[in-house]
DNA sequence: TCGGTAACTTGTCAGTGGCAAGATTGCGCG
DNA sequence: CGCGCAATCTTGCCACTGACAAGTTACCGA
């Protein structure tokens, strides 16, 4: 959409948001600085500017290319459940620096049109898993049961970006995620409806 | 425990912590300044450093009492697992600033032994909800279920924060958070035992 | 070939974190 | 009682950053 051609520098665009992805692995993604960006590029500090506007004007443009690619990933998917959930976390983990900005919409411009847009993409191909699973018979409320399942493939990726999981875990993201999908956590309290004297 | 008694200016330290507080809402743990507590609390720019070394020393005393007061909540709210995950999420929106800064560990250091120490005491309380439970018959794997717990309680905790949640789930998070966590996700693929066939 | 414009540079300013050195204050102790 | 002394806080400084303004370069089309 906003592809800007390259002239002088090559594609100094591109060349910038990939860098911006290297930093922010490796400093996170408050503590990134435009000047080192461009240093990264071999360019002038002030030369990101021209293309982004601002700091959050590149996050921006990051943002909005992360929820097009976790779309991408998990339309691929298709639309069982628990893969869908197991490549959210793999999304998260191998595409870190995108996934960190996308969920921090205070460093980024979150009401622009192309990140809505992408933004929505994304959820509904994480919604389709839970249609699809919902014309199995069972579930009954598929906006309650969609929110569900998000929460808990999000809670473990960001508990495992943050370093917050315990060691026994692993260190293998799709299998630890694939135990914990496959298995969620039993209810002990039902519903406020009729108490369970069935 | 690192007590620091008031001297000149009355609890210093204290009135720091809670100008960070108060600065983290509005912008959010990252764009945190020293000088601007300073200002609030009408000190010099550099009685922040005194007190803290440096900006990871503060956030790091910051992380150390929300883990702490979450450990506290999460206690004080039993052995009902439900219970405690609806506390969980009313207690990233109730104290905002120290959930995001708790679930950041580059911005603070995150080795700390109080750190270490409250963190573990609020992982107890968290467990204690599964283990609970478990003796009630079902659930096979505590460690896999106290996982998922945490980690559908901390996804929608997360979104919540993010305002990345659809706006149908209403402004109430208790609410929310209970309708949610009552009714986990639906598997698709069961577990490699015998399928539902019950 | 020449004007226009996109792409980039240079220069500057306010704000920030962190350090060093100094000033102030109140407590411990002789 | 008063003196040393350490904890507390201030002043001053430097390197770095984001943002802006103004200038320069290089390409493109007419």
């Amino acid at each position: 959409m906003t592809e800007t051609r390259a002239y002088h520098h090559g594609d100094l665009r591109r060349a910038l948001l990939a860098a911006a992805v290297v930093a922010i692995e490796e400093v996170g993604p408050a503590a990134l600085s435009l000047r080192d960006l461009a240093r990264r590029a071999g360019v002038s500090h002030a030369a990101p500017a021209h293309h982004f506007g601002d700091k959050a004007g590149l996050l921006t443009a990051l943002a909005a290319e992360g929820f097009d690619r976790l779309a991408q990933t998990l339309t691929a998917t298709g639309d069982d459940l628990l893969e869908a959930g197991v490549a959210y976390v793999d999304f998260a983990v191998t595409h870190r620096a995108y996934f960190e900005v996308m969920f921090r919409p205070e460093l980024y411009r979150a009401d622009d049109a192309e990140v809505i847009a992408a933004r929505g993409r994304a959820s509904a191909a994480l919604r389709s898993g839970v249609v699809a699973l919902s014309t199995g018979g069972a579930p009954a409320d598929p906006d309650r049961d969609s929110l569900a399942a998000w929460s808990i493939a999000h809670g473990f990726a960001t508990l495992w970006l943050a370093g917050a999981l315990p060691a026994r875990v692993g260190d293998n993201p799709r299998e630890a995620a694939r135990a914990v999908l496959s298995r969620p956590p039993p209810t002990n309290t039902p519903p406020p409806s009729p108490p369970p004297a069935r």
